[in-house]
Order: structure tokens, then sequence, then C-alpha cells
DNA sequence: ACCCCTGTTCGGCG
DNA sequence: CCGCCGAACAGGGG
């Protein structure tokens, strides 16, 4: 499910437990949610800590509690975060359980792509990108947008809009939209894409973002009729510009669906 | 039953 | 060492 605005979206569902302290934890350590992480010091450190606020950058989230103490979270493919009532008892896939008195903090995750990382100390966690320029941010310039499709001049733009150094939050259903709206075809390598049609790729990228993030990243309402996500998964979906048949083909790793016609 | 999937990481290859 | 690709991870939904 989640990319840029889906993430920000789901941190938000935790912010009714700002300031609230966290009772107990409830987890499984063995489970691959906490791969490399230190699930008895992230339980030790936590409990009777205080939520005080959280971030999300691209599709990682930082949660920091009282104490020196930062929870990170990724959400996969499939992970989500609620709010259940203080007794709620966790289901299969309710990997983490935070306590609070009026109610639970649960992050569930089916598939386990997602993660969970716990650091304890006075600055970020070293796996946190504090530096990295995000879409939507003054550092995220032209020559910056460049320089990084320069050190992938080979790689189809799909592939390249979807790596998270260069694009954080950017996924699979954002890339396809940013594509289709700069009217550029998937496959085209970087190397070959002109002045103009680098112009209007960085201005969708900020545009699907900022439009993603007011609708979905809000209230998790749709998105205008007129943006491709409606018809990308449909059978027989078709160009909301044209009306076209969207083509569909495995490009940089992953179905991409575009317009043959408007996207060249 | 079978195929699909809004993500990341790792190993192989050039 | 770098860039690119495909497989693997795991479970649920159509």
């Amino acid at each position: 499910m989640p990319e840029l605005a889906e993430v920000e979206f789901y941190r938000r569902q935790w912010d009714v437990g700002l300031d609230a302290k966290v009772l107990q934890i409830a987890l499984h350590p063995r489970k691959r949610i906490f791969r490399g992480t230190n699930t008895r010091s992230l339980v030790r450190h936590l409990t009777g800590t205080k939520l005080l606020r959280s971030t999300a950058r691209g599709k990682q989230m930082l949660f920091e509690f009282s104490g020196e103490n930062w929870l990170g979270l990724h959400l996969g493919m499939t992970g989500k975060l609620r709010v259940e009532p203080p007794a709620f008892r966790a289901a299969k896939h309710d990997h983490l359980v935070l306590r609070q008195a009026r109610r639970s903090l649960v992050f569930t995750d089916s598939r386990q792509f997602g993660r969970v990382r716990f650091h304890h100390g006075a600055l970020h966690p070293e796996w946190w990108p504090a530096e990295l320029p995000q879409i939507g941010e003054r550092t995220f310039t032209r020559s910056y947008f460049d320089r990084f499709l320069d050190r992938h001049r080979r790689a189809p733009i799909k592939a390249v809009l979807l790596l998270q150094s260069g694009f954080p939050g950017i996924g699979n259903w954002m890339a396809d939209e940013i594509l289709w709206r700069a009217k550029v075809a998937p496959a085209r390598q970087t190397a070959v894409l002109s002045n103009a049609e680098r112009a209007a790729l960085l201005r969708e990228v900020r545009f699907v973002a900022r439009e993603s993030i007011r609708t979905i990243g809000a209230e998790f309402s749709d998105p205008p009729r007129t943006w491709l996500i409606h018809q990308r998964w449909k059978r027989g979906g078709l160009c909301p510009r044209d009306k076209r048949k969207l083509r569909r083909a495995t490009i940089g790793g992953r179905t991409t669906a575009w317009c043959t016609r408007c996207q060249r």
C-alpha cells in the first residue's frame, strides 16, 4: 500500500497518542519484521516513556520518545498503523503494540516486508536519512535532480524514479502517474531525455507528491478522477487523456501502465 | 488452483 | 568499485 502520501496518513494515525506514556509493549521478537533490531533493548528502553513527536522522510517514519528513544517504522508493501482500545488483543499480523492508558498503538504488516528499528541515544539514529533532500524541500533542486539522473544514465526512467536514494517516497503508482503526466514513456533511458522532458518530469514529481499528500495524506481521500491511478489496475483501463487502452509491461522490475500514444 | 501485488535487499554479471 | 537486473522474502485477495 504505502508510498509517500499513504505513509503520511498512517504516521498521523498515532498522533492521538502524543504526550501520553507507553505503559507496556507487546511484540514477538522472532518475527522477521524485527530483523537486525534488538527487541529486548526496545522493550526495556521504551516502556514508561512518553511519545513526543513523529516525522516521515520518504517511506520511513521516525517516532521520538522521551529519554532519547527512537522508533523507526517502515510499512513495506502491506504495513499499516492504527489505534485500538487499551485492552485490544493483538491479531496474527499485529507485530508491535504500544499500550497507553487510553488506547493501543498498533503496527500491523501481513507480509513483513516492512521493518521495525530502535535506537537509544541523544541524536538521530544513523539509519535515519536526515540529510537526504526530500521532494518538496528547497534542497530538491533541478541540479540535484539532474545529477541523480546522470548517475543512472542507462536505466529506464521508471526504475530511476523508484530509487529511494533520489526520490524518497515515490513508489510504483506514483512513478506511473508522474511519467503519464510528463508524457514520458517509462522505458526511456535517462541519458536520452531532453531538457524539456527533464523539466516536465521534475515538475510532475513535485506536483504528484504535493497533491497526493493533500488528498490521500490528509484523509485518505481519492486524488482527482482524472488521475491515472484510477485506471492503472483496471482490466481495460483507459488513458484519462485520450481514452486509449493502457499498455502494461514489466519495466524496472515492476508492473507498469502507460499510454503508448501520449507518452513518448 | 493460479496469478497478481503501492517494497527492499542481495547476488550475479558486465 | 559501479550500475543494472532478477530473485527472494510472505501472505492475502481476485
